[in-house]
DNA sequence: CTGAAAGCGCTAACAT
DNA sequence: ATGTTAGCGCTTTCAG
């Protein structure tokens, strides 16, 4: 019966207001040049045959599509839900959209930024994802710029945001040991990423400061079965930690649940924890998680800022961080207070 | 210094090939006829410069673009993240990407919608968002075809995927009243939405099934703000309800936050509840919510299977529905049992 | 300020 | 099977 529907195309608009196409053109060019009574004619004719011009068409010529490309391994963390819907905002505000990737064990990310590239998005933001030094050769040829949303990386080519990781463990570990802890615990970040190194290394930077052993460090991939698992094991141990520092928030709950309902531990009673994030869950009552805060906002609004920067004005790669506060609330028991 | 680096086209591997620029392309493309030495030819030359084809000016001519736009209001209730993830793995394996975009009270449907026409989607996908009866007719004017997800609507024009909103509300309502409850209160969906309304008639006619009048029935717009404070009004009359049902996990969780925590009732001692969703989180111990669940996996294969059937076969409109399970978990107390 | 013409990178007839 | 040709819908010189 039907089949595509007719387009309405600028020739159409034309033909209706009795101009040029191109005239058509200049009226939906922001740069434009046209005299008052052209930009009527053709914006009446316009909304009356509902055009819009194609967005992509105009791709083929300026060579932008507006288009940024996020990759995103798993949304499985809150902290990433609220960063994409952050980072969307911000884009759609400067007039860019997102095409989502997922990239996960099936899909690797190799592929996924080639389709990327395939779709001349005009950049790449990763969400905790790592870019091999081939890809990254391969935007830089391409004129594509990325960056790195909460990872950081050494390429020089790479911009990135992140928050400041080593100084965000030292403090989280620097408040266990404060409140009077000895015996303390690091349920680790992956241990293939920047973030869960750079915990892990302002853990022991505060734990040596303080002539402090570690009672365990055991890595939890940043997945909640990895990190029950973890938490299982740090404390089937004889020698079970009186604190610990978990590399994200979405690792503390898992924690925390294993603590309080499958050994019957009190926190802060008989252990305390401290997370990573600050995930809206953080704060509500049933965890009333003690945390370092990442800033989502402004680490989004950074990203979108330098992201835009380098696509409009071709600035260069830059490596942002930014510091997060302590939330204090109460997963961590104070003993001299006790 | 730089600008915009010179892309590969076909025409540059073509050259270097020693064939023509449409012999490039068929070797790109799918359904092509190209003898096993041009194909090999061309292989290499592409392969030599990092030739790929640039799928938007592919795109003006086929009039596909394998780009699905989704519309999505806010990703703070976990269940839409979940789907969200699960629609683009599902749509990647078939070789479309979601472009993304996030409406809410600032930015209105019709404009994010009239923006995603301009990018030539082949496909619309809304998560708990309605469309106008106006919007619809743009997309069904330019051929492109919508499914509301999670979401119902009346237009014949629409596709739907949704779970069985009445028979849920019906069975989670029923399940208290197999309980042994009596003074059950309904902690509304957003009466402005389908799942809102059709939840809350299946507990009405659960109720009256069983000569039963609800205690309170009040909207808590699926937003832990609002649901923490109709929560709150809840249970400040003097009329308390020993039994609510909630229509949705995350305002469920909101309702145990204010009951156990700043009530300091017990759930299910004091009071019994029951969810709709079941994100993840409801599993976990710290709630272990019991609920009834939208299968996701489901409703998100229903979804991309419609959605490209329409786009790739021209199937009709549809409206689809499944049926979820009750999951029996902790915060029901069963009084015959007590 | 405006129209004519060229062409972005590619696919799809059309011949050969 | 392959090259030639004509566009897809639009922006952008280039004349005027």
């Amino acid at each position: 019966m039907n089949g595509t529907p007719p387009r309405v195309t600028a020739v159409d608009v034309a033909r209706l207001a009795g101009v040029s196409q191109s005239a058509v053109s200049r009226v939906f060019t922001p740069g434009a040049s046209a005299s008052p009574r052209t930009v009527e004619k053709v914006r009446a004719a316009a909304k009356a045959l509902g055009y819009r011009p194609n967005v992509l068409a105009r791709s083929l010529i300026t060579g932008r599509t507006r288009i940024i490309g996020l990759v995103v391994a798993y949304l499985e963390n809150q902290f990433y839900p609220v960063a994409l819907e952050l980072l969307s905002h911000a884009l759609q505000d400067r007039g860019y959209h997102i095409l989502v990737f997922m990239a996960n064990s099936t899909r690797r990310v190799p592929e996924v930024v080639e389709e990327l590239l395939d779709y001349q998005v005009d950049g790449i933001i990763t969400a905790s994802v790592a870019m091999s030094s081939e890809l990254t050769a391969r935007c830089e040829a391409a004129g594509i710029p990325v960056v790195l949303f909460n990872r950081g990386q050494e390429d020089p080519r790479l911009s990135e945001v992140t928050s400041d990781n080593v100084a965000g463990g030292r403090l989280a570990t620097g408040h266990l040991i404060a409140a009077g802890h000895r015996r303390i615990a690091h349920l680790m970040g992956w241990q293939g990423s920047s973030t869960g190194r750079d915990r892990a290394v302002g853990f022991r930077q505060a734990m040596d400061a303080a002539g402090l052993v570690p009672v365990s460090m055991i890595d939890g991939q940043y997945q909640r079965e990895t990190a029950l698992a973890a938490a299982r094991e740090m404390f089937a141990r004889p020698d079970r930690p009186e604190a610990v520092f978990a590399a994200s928030d979405h690792m503390a709950f898992a924690l925390l649940d294993v603590l309080r309902h499958e050994l019957g531990l009190s926190v802060p009673g008989d252990v305390s924890v401290i997370g990573f994030d600050d995930v809206p869950l953080a704060s509500w009552p049933v965890y009333d998680l003690t945390t370092i805060r990442q800033p989502v906002q402004d680490m989004v609004a950074m990203t979108v800022d330098l992201l835009l920067r380098q696509i409009e004005g071709a600035g260069p790669p830059r490596k942002l961080r930014v510091t997060g506060p302590l939330v204090s609330r109460s997963t961590v028991r104070h003993k001299d207070q006790n």
